[in-house]
Formats: structure tokens, sequence, C-alpha cells
DNA sequence: GCCGTTTTCGGCCCGACTGTTTTCAGTCG
């Protein structure tokens, strides 16, 4: 398969949802509309070789793309470009997507501020309402016009995603106002941020009480509220200052099992699962599950919603319309229950730590007393390689004075063992930094890319390829290097690597660097598939960094994974030998 | 546009809140 065009799989996604969008400005069937952005969204998910897929004409093999989208995603794929493409861009100008950005603005909105007043642009829509030109128009009056100008101001203030930690302090001030309102029964934080999403869109709480108006009392007097943007009997929405969104649903005790549900999510996954109600001739909604003669059936629990629908219990992390209720029904019908996932105290200790040796912020000693205090058995630093400069990258005379101090330090924590290793930087030609002899004396070393993000799909390949057929390679790090919200990984083809890493017997990092979190989770059904071992790192640069590793374990979770398959939940004689095997001279 | 123990047509999830409306369309999750 040709690779001159540099059309990944991420760049397809966005454009077909891009063109789902513009279709639904442009008037299209919104059933068409939704065909547009699920594809999209199917895409996403599949995990593969893309360029195979394409290679071998099976797209459509995707559930959620037929022919029409496979066509289009083969000629995006072989030619960079595609005429079906080109042909619905041409029905609207391109910035008139950005509008729908605006909170409140919604296709229908926007297109009638398009005809109306040839608006394409949002800095010519602030000058419109400034004029107050959009009042006038059929459907908008001065309260909009107002509404929108809000709507700018906000998208310009705020991108619009959260990494998980700044999430969770908004959560956990605002579900901290309402747990105490009078009458409440229960109250728990829904949404993505149970399903443990890499990043977060918004806050849902979700609040159990026959007194629905202490408890908008109670969330509006929160601290930190920029904005309140409705306030309704039972649901209330809010901008916190730190430009989060945050919902608010009050429902009654016995509807809280299925409205946990319901806003717990996804969307794709809950259609899916009302869906299967029709097709029982039933009805599942926020209040509960309904049978045909419209009589409530008992769902106490969320466990009860899914076993009357002929489902295992599905774990809220892995609710994404991702196979998962395939999976559920195989293992309902076989009377099983999904396997534990791995919690934080399971983890036994980390590799992948820096110290004052390179660019962390703590010492050696405060890195190891840190790691000793999380109650670890076994610590290693991997400070960076002398190629990385920037970072204050080790000479081999400074591991060698490094190793020291570690000896020194091992007297002091004797229930600790604490290993050396490096973040060895995987040079642009694959090969590790230093020379084989300096490596083997280390007990461990993780491989990683810090430079050359730009080199083509296969070359990147290749570099990586020939870095992790090292012997000395223990851990492939951060595997795609992406920072969310910031940049997306260099390129590579994920599926040949993983089987690299699977035939090398390489540990696959999950970097719980809540920016990192790399690997993404969507890998998570084919590194099981593979076998392959994951190890949850926190790449910490102090002492405080060490805590990132839940972040690591709820990716984990979201990837179906149990402790079984985390290497570092392994008891340290068993860890101790599993690094061995994997860094053999 | 996608899908099919309704298989090539006729469906496609559901409900709260808002604003501009006199009964509802649009937006959002």
């Amino acid at each position: 398969m040709s690779e001159k065009s540099s059309i990944g799989k991420a760049e397809i996604t966005r454009t077909l949802e891009q063109l789902g969008h513009i279709l639904e400005i442009a008037g299209s069937s919104p059933f068409k509309v939704r065909a547009f952005v699920n594809g999209s969204r199917a895409l996403e998910n599949w995990q593969g070789d893309l360029f195979q897929l394409v290679g071998d004409g099976n797209v459509s093999s995707i559930q959620g793309i037929g022919k029409g989208l496979a066509s289009i995603i083969e000629d995006l794929v072989q030619d960079g470009q595609s005429e079906a493409e080109t042909e619905i861009r041409a029905l609207i100008p391109e910035s008139l997507l950005q509008l729908l950005r605006i909170a409140g603005l919604g296709p229908k909105k926007v297109r009638a501020i398009y005809e109306k007043l040839e608006i394409e642009t949002i800095d010519d829509l602030e000058k419109a309402c400034k004029e107050e030109l959009i009042q006038s128009l059929p459907g908008f009056g001065k309260t909009s016009e107002n509404s929108i100008l809000k709507g700018i101001n906000n998208l310009r203030r705020f991108s619009g995603r959260s990494l998980i930690p700044n999430a969770q302090s908004v959560a956990e001030r605002f579900l901290a106002s309402v747990k105490d309102a009078q009458g409440v029964t229960q109250a728990e934080i829904a949404g993505s941020m149970r399903r443990n999403r890499e990043t977060i869109g918004d806050i849902d709480v979700l609040v159990a009480s026959l007194e629905p108006e202490a408890v908008r009392q109670a969330f509006l007097s929160t601290e930190g509220i920029k904005e309140v943007l409705a306030e309704g009997e039972t649901k209330s929405r809010v901008i916190s200052e730190e430009g989060m969104g945050v919902d608010l649903r009050v429902i009654e005790p016995k509807s809280f099992a299925p409205a946990l549900h319901y806003f717990t999510g996804s969307k794709e996954h809950n259609t899916r699962l009302r869906q299967r109600a029709r097709d029982r001739g039933w009805k599942l909604n926020e209040y509960g599950l309904w049978n045909e003669a419209g009589e409530a059936l008992s769902t106490p629990e969320e466990k009860d919603i899914f076993n009357l629908l002929d489902l295992a219990w599905i774990p809220p992390e892995l609710r994404e319309d991702n196979g998962e209720i395939e999976w559920a029904e195989k293992l309902f019908a076989e009377k099983k229950s999904w396997n534990e996932l791995v919690t934080a105290d399971q983890i036994q200790g980390v590799l992948h730590c820096h110290s004052t040796w390179s660019d962390g912020k703590a010492t050696l000693q405060e890195m190891v007393q840190a790691a000793s205090d999380m109650g670890w058995s076994y610590y290693g630093t991997a400070d960076h390689s002398r190629t990385a400069a920037y970072a204050g990258g080790l000479s081999i005379e400074q591991l060698a004075e490094q190793l020291l101090e570690i000896q020194k330090l091992r007297k002091g924590f004797p229930q600790l063992t604490i290993l050396q290793g490096i973040e060895s930087d995987i040079l642009q030609d694959g090969s590790l930094d230093y020379p084989d002899e300096v490596l083997e004396r280390l007990d461990y070393v993780v491989a990683s890319v810090h430079s050359s993000f730009s080199m083509s799909r296969k070359d990147q390949t290749a570099r990586i390829e020939k870095a992790l057929r090292h012997p000395c390679t223990t851990v492939w790090g951060h595997p795609t290097g992406r920072l969310l919200l910031q940049r997306d990984g260099y390129e590579i083809d994920m599926d040949h690597l993983l089987k690299v890493a699977a035939e090398e017997g390489v540990i696959v990092e999950l970097n719980a660097h809540p920016r990192r979190l790399d690997v993404d989770w969507r890998w998570g059904r084919r590194i099981q598939e593979l076998g392959l071992d994951v190890g949850i790192h926190p790449d910490a640069h102090s002492t405080h960094g060490l805590k990132d590793v839940q972040y690591g374990v709820m990716a984990a979770r979201k990837m179906g994974l149990s402790s079984t398959q985390i290497t570092n939940c392994m008891e340290r004689d068993e860890y101790l030998e599993r690094i061995k095997r994997c860094h053999q001279s």
C-alpha cells in the first residue's frame, strides 16, 4: 500500500465528523448526518491497520460504515482527497462550522444567520449582535442576541475540554455542595468522568432527592460559578469559573439507578440499550425500564437494568459502544460476570520516574522516600539519557555516580527495592542512547521517542521497531508521544508495533501522566488479544507526580484490564524476574 | 447514509429547558 498520502486515521475521523456537521447546517436529513457522525466514531473506535484494511477493500466491514462512507475513506487514504468530500464542503462556507461551537447555536440557527445576513464568521456575528441585527430575525430576540455574545465570549476564553485532575477538583466542589442539601439520599458524578475518559468536557452531577428545589439552591450557591445557563425544576446548568460546564440533574430516589446509567452514557451506549429495550417492546429512559404495558420493572441497581435486557453488568468505564454490549451478552448467556478491573491499591511499585539527576524537581532521596510512603515494594528511577540535553540527560559517568547514590539509599530503605534504569531516547536511526555494555549494567531500559516527531509513518515505525527489538529494551515508553489537548502523537503503525512488542516481550507503557495517558485506552482490546503486558508508570518529575498512577489505573480500567495484565501489580520477586526476562544481554 | 430472525424499503432514542411563541422548534446531553 502506498504511503504517499500523509492522511492518518485521526484526520479521517475528524473529516467525517466535519462533513456530518456541514450536512447538518446545509439541511440534510438528520439520519444522514447521524450516519456521518456515527461512522466517524466507528472508525475512531476501530483499532487495526487502516492501510491494510483499505488495501483489502474491507472498510465497510466496520459496523456503522457502509458503501458511501467506505468509498470516502478509501479515497482519503489512497489519494488524500475525495470527490464526495469536496462536494459536501462546497455546500456551505467552511467557517460556519466555527459558529456551531458557540453554546446555544445549533445547525438551524447558524443556517438562518448565514442565509438572512450572510454572516460567515464569529467576528461578523459578534459585530451583528452589537449592531442589534440578530434580534430582528424570525425565531431570535433580544435575549438570544445577548446569549450569543456571551457564548462567543466563553468560547474565546475556554478551550472546551479539561484534563482529568482539573475536572476532578471542579466536580468535587459541586458534589460536596449538593451532598448535604436537605432530602438528598444519593449524589454521584456521572457522565464522561464516571467513564474515565481521557479528557472531560462537562461535569454531570446526579442527585436523588424528593426536594429538588433545595438541591437546586445548594447547587447554585456553590462557590465559583461564573454564569448560570439554565435553571429548571430538576435540571440546571452553569459555567464554573474554570470554564467548565456543570450540569445538575435531580431525580426521585426510586429512579436513581436508571438515571445513573442514563447520565453515565455514553450516548452511543445508551442508544444501543434503548434500541435493545425497544426490540422487546419495552422502553428505557432515565426514569426506568418499562414493559409493553407501560409498567415499571424493578431496577433498584444498575445491574438490574442490564440483567433484564439479558446483559451482564457493564463497568461504566467500558460503556462506549465499543463491543462491550456484545461481550456482556455473551457473559450473561454463560452466567459469568466481568473480570475485576485493576484498582490503585493493587499497584506494587513503579518504574519510569525522574529526579534532579535529570529534569526532575525532587532529589532521588526525596522520590525514594515518597515511593516508600506510598507503600510500594519497588521503585525504579529512569532519568533521561545523554542525548536529551534539553532535559539534563545523564552522561555515562553520571550514571555511574548515580548508582553510588542508589547503593547508599538501598541501605536506608531495606523494605523498598530501588532499581536503576534509564529513559533512553530512541535516536533517529532507532538505536538506543548508550553502548550496549552501559545499558546492560542497568536494571531496565525505558525506550522513548523525544525528537523527530514528524518523520513519515513508515520511517517512524521502523525506527521504533528497531528500538523494541533491542535486547536491552524493557519498556516502550509513552508509545505515541501525544500530549492531550496539545498535540497528537507521531504517526506510527501501532498495530504492527504492538505485535513487535509482543514478540520481544517488551512491556507497553501506560504513561499515567494526566496529559499523556499513553498508550490510548482504545488499544485495550488489541493489547489483550496480543497478550501484551502493560506497565502503569507515573513518569513522575516530583514527589507529587507519583500519585499520577491513579490516572493510569483509571485509563487501564477503561482498557478493560485487570491486575493480572499489569506488570507492576506483580509481587516484587515475580516482577524482578519479569523485567530481567526482557532485558537480556 | 446505514441497517436487516421485518433483508433492498422504511425505519432510525429520549426527554428537559429556553426563547419566542400562542402550541412549539431548537438545542443539548
